[in-house]
DNA sequence: CCTAATCCTTCCCACAATGGGAAGGTCAAT
DNA sequence: ATTGACCTTCCCATTGTGGGAAGGATTAGG
């Protein structure tokens, strides 16, 4: 089946299939006699496997080392859970990163009227010098 | 001083001044006779400013805003709570995104032994159909 | 059989924000 | 005068994705 079929069918786009072959996430896809990529049933399941992993947030590296591990039948399946928990536990490092952050911002808005008087904490906060917002920050 | 000098007292790299220099979030520094960039205590106190709402995660667009409020004395305080609760609520959907995929990830490898075995339920869901994921979804 | 639309191919560009590094000019201390 | 530490601009790389151009192939309608 010519590529767009692939892609309709996988979830993936032409355009990242054509992107995870220069990479070589993808082995080089067989061509027709004009030239046209050309993709079986077996390239579809592949381009599913790989669309669930982005899905999931892996980075290519780790959708490479996914398929690797996918098509070794003999692979313990300790390798694939430890890529999992590293996977989980970087996710959850960036969500308690943005939480501070969140909790930060909020603690600037509750003080800000948010109305049409100028006064503003929240920028007041945002340019106050680093001493003061480590005064603030114990107070 | 110069834009080292700057750099280290704002918080802000000199390679970053000069890119955002370069995308208009800061003016045109001045230049001393030699052609190099010359930095006061004014200017540092903005790039301090920069360097808070990058801290936070805000976009270029978004301090780009937060900046030209900031100089503005006369603006509401409206537009600078609405701006933070945007950030915020942004934040919050990526979170919860993040989240959804952590508890997926959980469920997967819940069931996964992780040991020398190669049976391995997080390969096989990753590979089966769209279909097959749905019906699982529902058992 | 011709034409138009829709494929396909490769190649370049763009994004956001940051860093690395090269080539070349300047300054300060020895 | 030399050396080392600055400064300048310019180019390249990152990650993953899309847009689009130029040119060839195929297909559907007339």
């Amino acid at each position: 089946m010519n590529i767009s079929a692939a892609a309709e069918r996988s979830g993936v786009s032409a355009k990242m299939i054509r992107y995870y072959e220069s990479v070589h996430l993808l082995p080089a896809a067989s061509r027709r006699s004009n030239g046209y990529r050309d993709y079986g049933d077996s390239d579809v399941a592949i381009l599913q496997f790989i669309r669930r992993t982005r899905d999931l947030g892996f980075s290519l590296p780790e959708m490479s080392a996914l398929l690797t591990l996918w098509r070794d039948r003999k692979r313990p399946s300790r390798e694939v859970k430890r890529l999992a928990a590293a996977h989980i536990a970087d996710l959850e490092r960036r969500i308690r990163e943005m939480q501070s952050v969140v909790r930060t911002l909020r603690a600037l808005s509750q003080h800000c009227r948010g109305d049409d008087r100028s006064e503003c904490p929240i920028l007041d906060d945002l340019a106050a010098a680093p001493t003061q917002r480590a005064r603030q920050k114990h107070q």
